[in-house]
DNA sequence: TTGTAAGCGTTATCAC
DNA sequence: GTGATAACGCTTACAA
């Protein structure tokens, strides 16, 4: 690999014109840069990325940091996200740096390393719990970043994320079978350890308040990490005495749901929006969601969009657009300085 | 951020005994080893990655560096494999850092300043083209890479790679279908830019000969490229002769079937291995296509497998593992040293 | 066992 | 317009 020495000595300049040169700045004889150009062509010279880093110069590059956990939730949806995130870093000539730790107490030091590391200019933080020290971590490095989701008390720390509105995306679900007259609504969870699940369950209880329906802890199973888990459950919601079986399971995520409507189905139950059918809800939408049998209802919190969102909002920041950054998501809710909340769409299909 | 001198000072020893210390170098007195151990934590300080690997020292990253194309196929297939790669990468302790280009002729130059940028440690180069200038590329710089595919030349560059025998694939669903007694088999293709293409068809045009069945070039579709070139397509297929109408589709990949099925199905006509009904095959067994209504018969590279192989590979070759870098995979074949290929798995549903 | 000093490949700050 | 030269933060001979 050649390097500016290089390229300098075939142009018989400094390295200093050459860098000039090559980083379009002005004073710099267009002779010479013409030449200096022809040469650097020649010699498929490329600037180090590295040397320039360690001068403090932009990277281009962002990194996506989530929590990994092992439920069976997390692996779809990371896939997911992680793929819909590189493919928009295109759009703004990013590279998309993935890195993520094997144990979660790992996850704050990998973190802390990567936003350290001074190979990314910002960062997405995403799967956020109620208490994240990430986003003190990351304030305080004062590196750029955006989360994905957000922490409990948002409003006093004030870091710019966007959330989609887990609350109102259950809220409306469970609206959805409430007026197809089912009362017995069952809540189907994961471990309430990530922001966003907390949020989901919220929304089941305030909408149950909202329609006057007393909870029954034993229609509510959380913590559910695997297959196994879910079809227990499923099987222990029906050996209810039958008029307290549910009329409706309201999944937290389209992959319980999907479990859901696998474990039923294999129960021999239907599963569907007819009276006598137990309607089954999702929330996330994605892409086999439309693909199962029944097709599933649920909440679209459209991937795209929220990635769209996230980049840019991050992008904004790290613009240091001390103008409030905008985004161009129309179901976006304001809910402080560049904090956004992404209103979910109800999607009806057949199982619910 | 505190540096390395910061450690220093606080510990009164020099910048090199810092270094030495971090880096686990026996020379170094145990004590004062413990005393800096001990300040980098307090002061959470991280040795900057950057200036690290300008010394030429590992990054422990590795790029994915697709080629992409706009294709229906394209994009999903990507989704997929970034996110198990990035899962992947977990294991062996590496980042992954996606960076693609939005214009094909930019791929070459954006991976060459990757290459070249001293970022990464390797590359997983992927949608391999029948004549590859990248390969010849990344072969000069002389970095570690593997490919996900190969050129049609792989004997003589014996470069290292991972591909799925795509003709193969497409040979047992020939098989399936015509043990069905089907005769009139359709196949649909994206465009031929690409090496897998190539190879799937092959493999249709091979098997045809195979089972003495005469090529009908109205029965084949190439260069499809979103969702209502195909819908005509199939239209077109049927429009024809209806003793020359096609009992079967091969799809040459999992994304066109899909199409296939909902243009079949929008058109009245049933999907299925009955008699009477179209059947239609896919290419890869992407998480839709257990979903999909009829579910979709098809042939299973898993991902995951591939994945694998890929990452299991490329850190052989990292490691500069002169002795042949062996693959755990049990159903691969060994085309050269450091060449392998998949066997893909027929998975039989309901589509065919 | 520890320290000094020379890189690694850039960009930025001065002079000229 | 152009060129020395000093950073940037680390690793690694080479000394001590």
């Amino acid at each position: 690999m050649p390097n500016i020495f290089d390229v300098a000595k075939q142009a018989g300049v400094s390295i200093t014109t050459v860098s000039r040169a090559l980083n379009g700045y002005s004073d710099v004889n267009e002779k010479t840069r013409k030449r200096i150009l022809k040469i650097a062509e020649e010699l498929s010279y490329y600037p180090s990325a590295v040397a320039r880093s360690l001068q403090g110069k932009k990277t281009n590059t962002i990194a996506f940091a989530p929590w990994l956990r092992d439920h069976i939730e997390s692996r779809s949806f990371f896939k997911e996200i992680v793929g819909v995130l590189a493919l928009g870093c295109l759009k703004y000539d990013l590279s998309l740096l993935v890195s993520g730790a094997d144990s979660s107490q790992e996850t704050s030091e990998t973190l802390r390393e990567v936003a350290g590391s001074g190979r990314v200019d910002g960062i997405i933080l995403s799967d956020l719990k109620p208490e994240d020290e990430r986003v003190a971590l990351l304030t305080d490095i004062g590196i750029p970043f955006v989360a994905f989701g957000r922490t409990a008390n948002y409003q006093e720390l004030s870091y710019p994320f966007i959330d989609v509105d887990g609350a109102a995306g259950i809220c409306t679900m469970v609206e959805y079978v409430y007026n197809q007259g089912r009362r017995r609504l069952a809540y189907l969870s994961g471990p309430f350890n990530t922001s966003y699940s907390v949020y989901r369950f919220n929304g089941y209880r305030e909408s149950l308040s909202k329609f006057g329906i007393a909870e029954d802890p034993r229609l509510v199973v959380a913590d559910l990490q695997e297959q196994n888990q879910i079809k227990q459950a499923v099987n222990r919601l029906f050996s209810l005495p039958e008029h307290q079986q549910p009329e409706a399971i309201i999944a937290s995520n389209d992959m319980l749901a999907l479990n859901v409507i696998n474990s039923l189905t294999e129960m021999g139950r239907e599963v569907g929006s007819k009276p006598g059918q137990t309607a089954v809800t999702g929330f996330d939408d994605l892409p086999f969601a439309a693909f199962l049998r029944p097709a599933l209802t649920t909440a679209r919190q459209s991937i795209e969009d929220t990635c769209g969102a996230l980049l840019e909002l991050l992008v904004a920041v790290m613009r240091q657009d001390g103008a409030e950054a905008k985004i161009s998501q129309t179901n976006a809710l304001m809910l402080g300085p560049k904090q956004y909340l992404l209103r979910p769409e109800l999607v009806i299909r057949e199982s619910a």
